[in-house]
DNA sequence: GAGCAAATAT
DNA sequence: TATATTTGCT
């Protein structure tokens, strides 16, 4: 459900008035639970006892839409007959004790969610989506009449906002950034939809809870499965295993939104919710929900199935990892060292070490090729034609450097590592030779917004005057300005190119639109295009020209 | 703990 | 099927 700062304005009172039955027996407890209920304006009528609960839902169903329960261990018997009787009431189950199969039964009879003693102001925030997911989701029978006004009301809001959202399509399509616009949508709707409302079968919610309840004994499952790993390995356990789905409703502060975005889990579990494309959407904010669902759904799979932890190599990580190889050099790069330079939670030893491995031997294939690649002319325009048609360029400047100065974003290759390399050999690939590229699995994808600024992807940019703008060709005449190291070796030649060397690329350049422009060629500007155009008698554009490639 | 290679996952 | 990543072994 996609929810802007406008629609806010439409819920701004929601759950305000939603009627909670307390059944709570400890005296003490349910006034806390009441009063932070209360402060958040539901309505709530406390019982302490299941016969008095009982006895008012049955003789006044609609006087409440969602109720508390609390189960201890002498009270059960009682507890299930509220929870058999009271089926149509959405049913929070809280306890201070922790017994699986009490949990069990309770789900069983249609608890919808188990929450473990203190409740939390966040915990109860949320029980109203009990309300709403329960009234939209009644499992064909009939929704209770209490629900009804819920729905109705969620209903009318809900069309409002689609024609909102229709119209706002409408408008989008009709601006360049179709997607950047929609990237912010969601982000925002991430920070602002405070209380998305559950999507889960009840059955799944099930095991949510029990990822509530259970965490700590899940944590030090899979700690001790993780054997032989550090302190910061099992802090990515504890990470994605032990946060409560709580999280997912509350705004998450962002050392936790990286330590979700850097560990994903696979799921592997029996329900099959698994989203491939979650392994694209990690970078987004707005996948974090997503990832989050993921996150809880295996949870309660901790004792039968072996976790596996499956880390995003994002662009950011990639650049810290590089990094700290840069720094520790070479010969010192050792998955410690660079785990410890790289500050990276829920980065485990082996994460890097792997990655090492991968690091070196890209490294390894590529260079030697390189090498070989740069005895003719490397800089000869023609050989731009090198690149096979279907083959886009990697960029390879700048290469990043700690003092870069230039106002584009550090240039991430992919594998190699500027400081460490042989003066003379140009580790991060010579322009106009294809090279290694990231595949699929290096998944930054260029989702709208990202520039190839981080890798050295293969990432079109926005179109820039109808022309791709590659990096290069801002680094290209400016390369001289680049304070590193290794960087341009041909600078003269790039200053200065013979007039016929120009001519030649340029012809080129116009002939073959799709190549990339060679270094120094800089596209024209939009208005230039749209000059030039109209001179030629071309004064309408076709939109999808205008927002073509924009990836 | 590092590094390699096999196994596994995608 | 290819490639990325994890896992197991030395």
């Amino acid at each position: 459900m996609v929810c802007t700062a406008n629609d806010l304005q439409e819920w701004k009172d929601f759950p305000k008035g939603l009627k909670v039955l307390l059944l709570d027996e400890d005296n003490s407890s349910a006034a806390e639970i009441k009063s932070k209920l209360e402060a958040m304006d539901y309505i709530v009528t406390t019982f302490c006892n299941d016969t008095e609960a009982l006895s008012a839902f049955s003789s006044n169903p609609q006087s409440f839409q969602v109720a508390i329960v609390e189960v201890n261990a002498s009270n059960g018997h009682g507890v299930f007959q509220f929870l058999e009787t009271a089926k149509d009431l959405p049913t929070i189950m809280t306890s201070n004790i922790h017994c699986l199969s009490t949990m069990m039964k309770c789900i069983a009879l249609g608890a919808v969610e188990f929450l473990r003693k203190p409740l939390s102001e966040d915990k109860l925030r949320n029980i109203w989506q009990h309300v709403v997911h329960k009234a939209f989701n009644a499992g064909g029978s009939a929704i209770s009449e209490s629900l009804k006004p819920v729905k109705e009301s969620v209903v009318s809001i809900l069309q409002i906002k689609q024609e909102t959202e229709e119209q706002k399509c409408k408008t989008s399509v009709e601006t360049e950034n179709v997607s950047r616009v929609h990237e912010s949508d969601r982000e925002q709707s991430v920070g602002s939809d405070k209380y998305p409302a559950p999507s889960t079968p009840q059955l799944k919610q099930g095991s949510r809870l029990l990822a509530d309840g259970d965490c700590q004994d899940q944590i030090n499952c899979l700690s001790e499965k993780e054997s032989g790993e550090n302190d910061s390995e099992s802090k990515s356990a504890e990470t994605t295993c032990g946060n409560p789905i709580d999280e997912g409703t509350v705004q998450m502060s962002e050392p936790q939104m990286t330590r979700k975005r850097v560990v994903k889990e696979e799921n592997d579990s029996v329900n099959g919710s698994q989203h491939p494309h979650n392994r694209n959407s990690a970078n987004d904010v707005g996948g974090a929900a997503e990832n989050l669902s993921k996150a809880s759904a295996p949870n309660n799979s901790c004792k039968s199935n072996r976790k596996k932890m499956k880390v995003d190599w994002t662009p950011e990580l990639h650049k810290k990892f590089v990094q700290a190889v840069e720094q520790l050099g070479v010969d010192q790069a050792i998955p410690s060292r660079i785990l410890e330079l790289m500050k990276a939670e829920g980065l485990t030893r082996h994460n890097v070490a792997s990655h090492l491995q991968k690091y070196r031997m890209h490294k390894r294939h590529i260079l030697p090729k390189e090498d070989d690649r740069r005895l003719p002319h490397p800089r000869d325009p023609i050989q731009r034609s090198y690149y096979p048609q279907n083959q886009k360029p990697i960029m390879a400047f700048p290469p990043y450097h700690y003092n870069n100065s230039l106002s584009m974003a550090p240039v991430y290759p992919m594998w190699g590592q500027p400081g460490s390399q042989p003066a003379g050999v140009q580790m991060w690939g010579s322009p106009g030779y294809p090279q290694w590229q990231p595949s699929e699995s290096w998944h930054w994808k260029p989702y709208q917004g990202m520039q190839a600024d981080a890798w050295g992807c293969p990432v079109m940019p926005p179109l820039q005057g109808g022309y791709p703008s590659y990096p290069q060709n801002a680094a290209g005449f400016h390369a001289g300005v680049v304070d590193n190291g290794c960087s341009m070796q041909h600078n003269s030649f790039d200053l200065h190119p013979a007039e016929e060397v120009v001519d030649k690329v340029v012809k080129e350049a116009i002939s073959k639109p799709w190549l990339p422009l060679p270094l120094g060629l800089k596209p024209p500007s939009t208005e230039g295009v749209l000059d030039e155009l109209s001179r030629q008698g071309i004064c309408n554009i076709p939109p999808h020209i205008n927002r073509s490639n924009t990836r």
